[in-house]
RNA sequence: GUGGCUGUAGCUCAGUUGGUUAGAGCAUCAGAUUGUGGUUCUGAGGGUCGUGGGUUCGAAACCCAUCAGCCACCCCA
């Protein structure tokens, strides 16, 4: 008997580790619900025709695919044959597998919209706490399912929704303790203006992903990387001077100002921008350019500053999400926030209170059956009172119970013997100070505050 | 999908050019100690050396495969 594993890229969580992720889910939802997002859920699994090419070439390859039951009914067989030699040509084949995990939380949400369009009151907001999977390998802070928190307004144009969802990373985080952290921005119409700058909008997108690595590898690997896709050294010179704006937000917008020209299309992304600044804890960062490429307009990308780690949080505007799906002019933003940076982050800052590891507050000793049956019905009535108890499950040393509420981090020990049944007392102990006191029965039930 | 490193007790790790019966610390359990824990002392249990195959008189060590973890790339959260 060998020992069961669990598949790659997943894990189990402990308890300590579940009460601290739902202290950061608890905090996300708390925030989205004070703006008046509301909830939505989608199944785990899609029609795999809905998530296919939504996502680019690399993306179709990790979506996890489902096997279709039944492929071993002999009747069938010949057609089975046929559906996997497509599948071996590397074309889709729903005779295969018809179904697919989800594999991001806003693909699902855009044929939510487009399939409830008509009911639904706009602009409409939605929040969505889901388990999403991608059969990426595994790495540091890089998972094959993983949780997605996201945000999003649709059926708006307005940039009040941009500033509402720049706000509610501030509150987020601000709930969560992590103080020292940057919120960046950038619109996506002034990458298209460099582009159009650079050889033509379609080359965006090679110039999204060579600058988004800016930080990671340097700008002469960057421009390296825009030689290999055959951009002319003029080219690539007006790149550089575009990455090289620096200075306070208002010296970078008058800065791309000139840089582009006024050309058209970099316009309404300045005045965009410029809008949004006057929050003046949103930085300008004109290198951010995030992967998706159904992102149109502003871009938003949350980075903890004193850690080591990517971003913890991002987000856009896109335009015409649901087009995909049949339903045209339904715009919308939408932000995301990264659970398991955001866990990493704070761990290594120490920001989880302790509080969180307190489950059961109070720890009944066990002295004998007679005695247990006392400490039961007592424990009862505090339970009753929302005061969380245990009763040890077994007459032991005091060792093995005192070991097992230390474990536990239980804070309080309730000893009653037959000396405290006969007084109708029971003794309190503090386990970290070591404090002991001895009470009634009556107060302990009736009012006792721990 | 491509490449590199790693895998020994519940955990962290030793283990000599391949050589008797694979070790330590922490943890666990028992006792000193069944009405007061954290300290200390004594003792015990715990291993198919990730898995499968191969080389060898002999493999934890060498070779191949496989699985898993970590790291980098691609891409991304």
């Amino acid at each position: 008997m060998t020992k069961p594993s669990l598949p790659q890229g997943t894990r189990d969580f402990e308890p300590e580790t579940v009460r601290k992720r739902n202290y950061i889910f608890n905090s996300i939802k708390t925030i989205f619900e004070r703006y008046g997002f509301q909830p939505l859920e989608t199944p785990a699994m899609e029609n795999l025709e809905t998530l296919m090419g939504k996502y680019g070439e690399e993306g179709d390859k990790l979506i996890f695919k489902i096997l279709n039951n039944g492929l071993d009914n002999p009747e069938k067989q010949d057609q089975a044959r046929k559906d996997f030699e497509n599948i071996l040509m590397g074309k889709n084949s729903k005779g295969i597998a018809g179904k697919a995990l989800k594999y991001d939380l806003t693909i699902p949400f855009a044929r939510y919209v487009a399939t409830n369009h008509k009911q639904l009151t706009f602009p409409f907001k939605r929040y969505q706490v889901q388990p999403v999977w991608r059969a990426d390998r595994p790495q540091k802070g890089r998972y094959r399912e993983f949780y997605q928190c996201d945000a999003d307004v649709v059926g708006s144009e307005s940039l009040l929704n941009e500033k509402e969802l720049a706000n509610i990373y501030h509150d987020v985080f601000h709930r969560l303790g992590i103080r020292n952290y940057e919120l960046k921005i950038n619109h996506r119409k002034i990458l298209t203006a460099l582009a159009e700058l650079c050889g033509g909008a379609e080359k965006m997108t090679d110039i999204a992903i060579a600058i988004d690595k800016l930080d990671k590898i340097g700008l002469e690997k960057v421009k390296e990387e825009l030689s290999k896709k055959e951009f002319t050294r003029q080219q690539i010179t007006v790149i550089e001077n575009y990455l090289s704006i620096s200075g306070t937000n208002a010296e970078k917008l008058s800065k791309i100002k000139s840089l582009l020209n006024n050309a058209g299309t970099g316009e309404k992304g300045i005045k965009e921008l410029e809008y949004l600044v006057a929050d003046a804890r949103l930085a300008i960062d004109f290198t951010l350019a995030r992967g998706l490429n159904y992102y149109t307009g502003i871009i938003f990308e949350a980075k903890a500053k004193d850690v080591l780690i990517g971003s913890i949080g991002g987000g856009g505007r896109y335009d015409d999400l649901t087009g995909l799906f049949g339903v045209p002019n339904i715009p919308g933003v939408g932000i995301s926030f990264g659970v398991d940076r955001i866990y990493d982050v704070m761990e290594e800052l120490n920001l989880f209170p302790a509080s969180l590891q307190v489950s059961t507050q109070v720890l009944f000793f066990n002295l004998g059956e007679e005695e247990s049956n006392v400490s039961f019905s007592i424990m009862q009535q505090l339970r009753h009172r929302d005061i969380r108890c245990e009763l040890y499950h077994e007459n032991a040393k005091f060792d093995k119970q005192f070991k097992y509420a230390e474990r536990k981090k239980i804070p309080y020990i309730i000893i009653i013997g037959s000396k405290e049944i006969e007084e109708k007392t029971c003794t309190i102990k503090n386990i970290s100070t070591g404090e002991q006191k001895t009470i009634y029965q009556n107060e302990l039930i009736s009012s006792y505050q721990f």
